[in-house]
DNA sequence: CCCGAAGCAGGAACGCGTTCTACGCCACTA
DNA sequence: TAGTGGCGTAGAACGCGTTCCTGCTTCGGG
């Protein structure tokens, strides 16, 4: 014990404060996969993690906050799992389609949780604006991946419609105007039209 | 006077209940385009309206609802707009783009308005559903007349893939994460690429 | 003529996101 | 060793969407 240095003892106290951050988003992850955006209230979020309102609020400015950190987490899994095990087919549209099967399945798999933080990404608070780009940008990098290597005239182009046509078919799928099927369905159809 | 048919007073009464439902309306896109969608304070609208809180939620059983029937109107004016001056340019890109940078300059002429509306647009009650499926239809239908006549392998996909665009790149704009150069930017390159 | 239904006014009440208040605990520093 | 500042707890309070209640008026049908 008498080797435990001072920065021990403070990294201590940033590893308890660090569970403390990983259990509020744990949390928040359960509510919102077992019932939704609105099944992910703020006192159960607190109570769950076994900390204070107040402590909840000093780590995330607002639920949208909380659930975009959820979300981020997750779109890097899923990046971290496509970079695992590349898409297959020869052409960009092919290995595009077969990105967006899976990533669709895993969505599909637990619809409330993807509803939940799919909602908190089309929330409006102008402050979170920074997270949106990063989770945009982890889609966008998903996209890049597969696609590369082909022969596309403008392939940034190319990414950032395609990230719209995700983003606008999710929030579509959210907002019960689309089926998983349908969603699908549109996705590989952008991705024949925009790819060789 | 003995010509006043009951059908004369019945028509009377629903000449009030319209008024006092286009007041409800009215008074909704004041208090947006004045402050967006946070100051559409449903008492508010309800004072400004001359009405009772119940009537209101008589008439619209949501704020959400309430601003999508603001937002169908103005959609619908917006297509006869288009339809009454049609855009301009040979090739469909051209006329499509011409459309697009119309639409989106009368968007930004009145900022907070369309902020409120594009929110109530992207809100993930399932019960707007219909008026979603409605707005869209709309502006489906501005881009499919812009683009008509030209020679698409696959029109329809085409179309509903710009108006996944469209409603993104609104989202977004909305959302902060674009300013209104980069919104007409993405979507000309959007017509630019799938368009001849 | 009276009744029931429907629509409205006025306003209280409820739920949940968010903020605020009051206090305790612990590492640090003069 | 006393003070100070950061982080935490506990919980009340506030704002706004939404619901509910109570009473009034008007209209169509017995």
């Amino acid at each position: 014990m008498a080797g435990a240095a001072p920065s021990d003892a403070r990294s201590e106290r940033d590893l308890e404060t660090a569970a403390r951050r990983g259990r509020m988003v744990d949390a928040a992850v359960e509510l919102a996969a077992a019932g939704g955006y609105d099944s992910v209230q703020m006192r159960d979020v607190a109570a769950r993690a076994e900390v204070a309102l107040g402590t909840l609020y000093r780590h995330f400015p607002s639920k949208d906050h909380l659930l975009l950190e959820a979300l981020t987490q997750q779109a890097a899994a899923l990046r971290d799992r496509m970079a695992q095990r590349p898409p297959e087919g020869a052409a960009p549209a092919d290995r595009m389609a077969d990105v967006l099967r899976r990533a669709t399945r895993a969505l599909a798999r637990r619809p409330d949780l993807t509803a939940a933080l799919v909602t908190a990404l089309t929330s409006p608070e102008p402050d979170t604006a920074p997270h949106k780009h990063a989770v945009e940008a982890v889609l966008r990098s998903i996209i890049t991946t597969a696609i590369d290597g082909g022969d596309i005239a403008d392939p940034d182009g190319v990414v950032r419609i395609l990230g719209y046509v995700w983003l606008a078919v999710l929030s579509a799928w959210v907002g019960g105007t689309l089926d998983t099927e349908q969603m699908g369905e549109d996705l590989t159809r952008a991705a024949r039209l925009l790819l060789p």
